[in-house]
DNA sequence: GAAGTAGGTCACAAGGTCAC
DNA sequence: GTGACCTTGTGACCTACTTC
């Protein structure tokens, strides 16, 4: 566990106290958990409260028999050049002893040739120290044989995730090309202070990479890279791709919810997986009618709705299907338990998981409403000539009303059934990504159409979102919001909805994909179940427009991420969103980047 | 749960607070309290690792069907339906009553308080061990779902103890992870040298521990690593836990000691280990990094002296190690609850009280410094041109680092004798303008004369506090926190000095004055009884100044009252500082007008 | 044997180089 | 400034060996 998934994905400071009594009875927790319904402050209190005896740990991989472990391993020989791509579809059979077995064998002569090479660079090399022949011949080796498989053909490359040339490997926690990974070895480096000519949305592509410095490094940190990120040594064995679950990693932003164009700049299509081919063919496409001229992005737009579901499933936009709520929903009230049919058992688990760790009810909308608490604060009225100091603010403001729901949604995920159970990486890999759009759906019962309703009774508007954000992505989330509302999702429909986007098997490197998988589609079938109707189709539209607005979300965290020194954001609210934060290291900073068009005030 | 209760909460966070909190056992407050020792703690790393469901266990992945498992859930969940509601008010009451009792009985109980708190510190692993992350198999073996209730098997992951990563074994004589392990074996086979390219003084953690080799291998030594520490072959039975002990080693160099011997930074001076000292002594010399240059020198504390004390009880007892050893305090120790004399009854109630509710620790404050974590934002070199922004984004951090600390504050206020007894408004009163005062003498701990540092190593200057609040009030602030660290106060007298703050009955409108000024004097008494010599002189003092200071903030606070609505900073914070908040006028409903309540009291 | 660690291995990525 | 190429450190896994 722990190392490339994670690592990438998860930040882990506060390790050090590792160890953690526990002696605490359920009593306590759910009392505890009371006190939790105000703000800000609990956190540290979640942790012990949940915290069970013997903490912990529960870590996959399943008792006996490592499922079996589908196709044999890809055998140890690199397929191309860049072993990477495996990374990113992990796969979980463990099976230790197969992969040891395998590697083991024949390590295949490297042969020495390229030892040689050219001296001229060696000589120049004044750091003494013996260095490893073995090295430097493996390298030769790797070279060429990398060349041959090319030739070979089919094997296509991974592409890099900021501008789409062939990556050359795992860089900063992103697979990425050479290019990519110097520009950004420089650009945090020294402090360099880029500034777009432009509007600050240049798409960024291998073929215009080097017209704006400041769009490329923007697409860098949207992608996540970031010197936390790395991951040194050699990858770990387990990840390898076992069932297929071609879902592209990210990649496709459909977010079309705000009916807004996806923007899309994430494009970087997540590989498709060993479906080397497939990869291809997504570009293809793109490129058939752009004539690529420099616009690659098309490809993630067009693959936006396409995508899966060419079927008429309600498409996010829609997703108002409105539907009337009655439909006996409430069916759920059969809670007593009794042998009822798994679907039902687990709506009513994961629905008690649902009310144990949510503060967004209805009842809580009802209060501020009543009280006609909601305000709408002057904020723009103040100063809006520092774009900057403004963006600032709002996000110390977000930070402030949305960090205590990460201890909600840490409870509620690790009540869901089976989710403890799952390899630690993937839980944090989960919530990491999940966080967002669980919180998103949860709050719109709070929201109106017009403002995200926080559960103190602040709220942002279209404005505030799109300072924070982008004009896009704020229309979006709204339209998300005020779509779910209009499905009038019951709590326990909402319980099964977020508890889908919990455990969603697409989020990139799990490796435990399969299961998650399953227990996903578990709680897709009970929810269909629960939702009649054409209701269905609507939590399904939903969802997607969900993982739609995740996805750009993450994207567009770049900006806190690129200006998180001088923001100091919460700390657990940075590592929910892989911000850099003080503890994380003490050197090197990230340029800043010159926050005026940075931003999308535009 | 929650619901309803945080409809209360969230109109009265404070009231509901103080309301809560007591039914938990004096068990669940320690464990509680375990966590937030490390302050860290709040990790999401930490919130998924070291807890489980509640209670729930883990459940693997059943067999086939994750239908099964699900199944196996519920039954852990006492309560019928989730229970939701009502738990607020009930727990109202009854707290009430448990309360009483509680408070009732000879604090006496509290025994193992010490053993308890400190997190980090060892003793962890109560089960049996540290199961090498290599056995996959293990790890496994949760599957199947009866494994819940026994809750036997799952271990949690040891980190490594030099940079937290999860630790693969015991090598070279400490518990660590491959890569420590991998590393420090390089070292020491090739004669390597280490330079650091800052201070010496980079906290070691597994995001950034390629990032300094100097202060990595430093830091190995630190904790121990030897060669001559290894050990081979199977572990005898029982002496497990012992391994952990090394703990304290570390290298405390607090703020004052870095600077003073200018050797050995990290020297590691007690290193309980065995082995550690030679190694250690070797590389300070290569080292020599700071050589004092950069240093926050000055600082009177002479730290150092630190503990040695081998005993394993010791360490958390270096909590208040230095002055308690005369005062012969040692509150724990007669935890029998011995007849003693009234004031030391009271000193070790308060004492209790004060270590089950704070976070500012010694400990952490090791930890900070010792990691170098320390870091200034460079905010100041932002834009400063726009004063009110950055004034903005200033109250923001504070809060956000400030609000935690409210439900400290307040779990230490209902602990100490006589408190909860007290008229519900006069507790509002005394916590709301006893908070800062206690805030900053707590906080006291881990600042330096230079800065005020809040638990997670972040830091404001008298620059910041001058743009918070004004010239005069940053230099009265430091010079309190300087004069309070030079006083060297033990963790004892701090409980006691701020009980003192608490307790105050000169605040304005007070029901029970005389009360309150009875339980003053016996705090006071009790204070005076633990620090003898002319320290009682010099904790009076700092008590004036501690009310002073709060008055003064207390004035100071209508920037913020007056920016509240583009502020919108944190209920609680607002609440305990009487900012004005959205919740506030819903009564009104209307108007905003700004400075409103705010007055209420004083 | 079983349990458990030092050391070795070698896939991999951070950084440095230096023609462009 | 860029990025193909190279050097070197890293760390996941193994093997060999030690101690119970
Ligand atoms: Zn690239
Ligand atoms: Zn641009
Ligand atoms: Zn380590
Ligand atoms: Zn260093």
């Amino acid at each position: 566990m722990t190392h490339p998934a994670r690592r990438g994905v998860a930040q882990a400071p506060l390790r050090a106290l590792q160890q953690q009594q526990h002696l605490y009875s359920l009593e306590c927790a759910l009392t505890r958990n009371l006190s939790i319904g105000t703000n800000y402050g609990d956190s540290l209190v979640w942790l012990v409260i949940l915290s069970s005896p013997d903490g912990v740990a529960a870590r996959g991989v399943a008792g006996r028999g490592n499922r079996e472990s589908f196709r044999a391993e890809r055998n140890s020989r690199k397929k191309a050049p860049p072993g990477y791509v495996t990374r990113y579809l992990s796969s979980i059979c463990m099976e230790r002893r197969a992969a040891s077995a395998a590697r083991r064998l024949p390590p295949v002569a490297r042969r020495p040739s390229s030892v040689v090479r050219r001296p001229s660079s060696v000589v120049r090399r004044p750091s003494s120290v013996v260095r490893r022949p073995s090295s430097v011949v493996l390298q030769a080796a790797e070279g060429g044989g990398a060349a041959a498989g090319a030739g070979g053909a089919v094997r296509a490359a991974v592409p890099c995730r900021v501008c789409g040339d062939k990556a050359s490997g795992y860089h900063y926690g992103v697979t990425s090309c050479e290019g990519c990974k110097g520009f950004f070895r420089r650009s945090i480096q020294k402090q360099i202070e880029y500034r777009c000519l432009r509007d600050g949305k240049c798409h960024v592509i291998r073929l215009n990479r080097n017209r704006c410095q400041f769009c490329r490094f923007k697409k860098c940190l949207a992608v996540g890279m970031s010197r936390d990120s790395v991951r040194y040594g050699r990858v770990p064995k387990r990840s390898r791709e076992c069932d297929t679950m071609p879902e592209l990693v990210h990649t496709e932003n459909e977010m079309g919810v705000g009916a807004a164009p996806g923007v899309a700049p994430g494009s970087a299509p997540g590989a498709a997986l060993g479906a080397a081919p497939s990869a291809a063919s997504s570009v293809a496409p793109s490129a058939a009618p752009g004539s690529g001229a420099a616009e690659p992005p098309a490809v993630t737009l067009g693959g936006a709705r396409s995508e899966t579901s060419p079927e008429p499933r309600a498409r996010e936009a829609d997703l108002g299907l409105e539907a009337r709520a009655e439909a006996g929903v409430d069916a759920d009230a059969e809670a007593q338990g009794g042998g009822e049919e798994p679907a039902q058992e687990l709506a009513r688990v994961v629905f008690a998981a649902h009310c144990n760790n949510n503060t967004y009810t209805d009842e809580l909308r009802r209060s501020l409403y009543n009280h006609s608490i909601i305000v709408l604060d002057d904020f723009d009225n103040e100063g809006d000539g520092t774009g900057s100091g403004e963006a600032a603010l709002l996000w110390h403001r977000l930070a402030a009303r949305m960090t205590p729901h990460v201890h909600e949604v840490v409870g509620f995920a690790k009540r869901l059934p089976g989710f403890y159970a799952l390899p630690q990486d993937d839980q944090l890999i989960l919530i990491k990504l999940g966080f967002f759009e669980v919180w998103l759906t949860r709050a719109a019962r709070l929201s109106t159409p017009a403002q995200l309703v926080f559960d103190d009774g602040t709220a942002f508007t279209h404005h505030h979102l799109e300072i924070l954000y982008d004009h896009e992505f704020a229309g979006a989330a709204l339209a998300y919001v005020a779509a779910l509302r209009r499905l009038r999702a019951s709590e326990q429909e909402l319980a099964l909805l977020t508890a889908g986007l919990l455990l969603s098997p697409h989020r990139a490197p799990l490796a435990a994909r399969d299961r998650v998988a399953r227990l996903h589609r578990a709680l897709d079938d009970a929810l269909r179940h629960l939702a009649r109707e054409g209701r269905a189709a609507a939590f399904a539209a939903a969802a997607r427009s969900a993982r739609a607005l995740g996805r750009r979300h993450h994207e567009l965290l770049w900006w806190p991420r690129a200006q998180w020194r001088r923001l100091a954001l919460p700390a657990l609210f940075a590592e929910v969103f892989d911000i850099p934060k003080a503890e994380d290291d003490n050197d090197a900073q990230f340029p800043r980047l010159d926050t005026h068009n940075a931003q999308s005030l535009n």
